[in-house]
DNA sequence: TTTTCTGCAAAGGTTTTGCACCAAT
DNA sequence: ATTGGTGCAAAACCTTTGCAGAAAA
């Protein structure tokens, strides 16, 4: 629910479309591209169109609601983001996605590629794929 | 040169536009884009199309020569990968990138995560972003 | 009522595919 | 002579933008 009560703070309207995706993606467990997101959404939403889910991500991402994946087959998908910066583990077989944090090993990495390559980090790109305890 | 030996023994044929195009990927220390890969060895075989651009980097990535990594700006970039499995640090004032072995250090934490989600890891995205130190 | 949001249509961009011609082996 | 490669055109996607009408505040 905080989603909504976020949105309001923001000055944001409350619309029916924008509840029909909020309600997909706070459920997800999966990284859901934009197109995937439209076909479920749909159902709340029957008019719906992809343009508005594409605005929505946007504005959902930029508020830091949401993170962006790469995912294996190339598409981009949005997973609810927690708060702080995590890191996403996708099942390859199913697509459940889970977080985690990974700050303080890599953090060691970071400072000996710094020292061994001269170059200051700034920001880094970490994604795990593998399976989910249910899919081995 | 080892990759026009490694085309050849792999049964492709060592054409104009595949020459322009290699000459370009195996000196770029910047990640390139198709776009920018065809403006580059367009200067050596000016009839190139992208069509074919494309076509020489799905088969250089396929044969391990190449690898696809992820820009800032959304666009995909190809960088010469080096043996083994590396990653890259890219420079996000000119660009240029070079590759790290964090093996040994992403091992812990892979160890770690896959302790603490019950998620068996098979494969890993990792990219670094930062100042390179002619840039900084 | 005022501003924002929506959905359509259309544009822009990237990547792939079909096909006839051409070139490397 | 064969086989594979090229380039054009066109298609298939994905994502963004312009705009008039609709809905939230």
């Amino acid at each position: 629910m905080k989603w909504k009560d976020r949105l309001a703070a923001e000055g944001y309207r409350l619309t029916a479309p924008r509840r029909a995706v909020l309600q997909v993606l706070q459920q997800t467990e999966t990284p859901l591209s934009p197109q995937e997101i439209l076909a479920q959404a749909h159902k709340a939403h029957p008019q719906l169109g992809l343009v508005t889910v594409y605005r929505l991500l946007n504005l959902l991402t930029g508020l830091n609601l949401l993170r962006r994946v790469h995912r294996k087959d190339g598409c981009h998908g949005y997973l609810p983001a927690s708060l702080g910066h995590h890191h996403a583990l996708i099942c390859q077989t199913c697509g459940r996605a889970v977080e985690f944090a990974g700050e303080a090993d890599l953090e060691s990495l970071i400072s000996r590629v710094e020292m061994g390559t001269g170059y200051r980090v700034e920001d880094h790109l970490l994604q795990l794929f593998g399976l989910c305890p249910g899919c081995q």
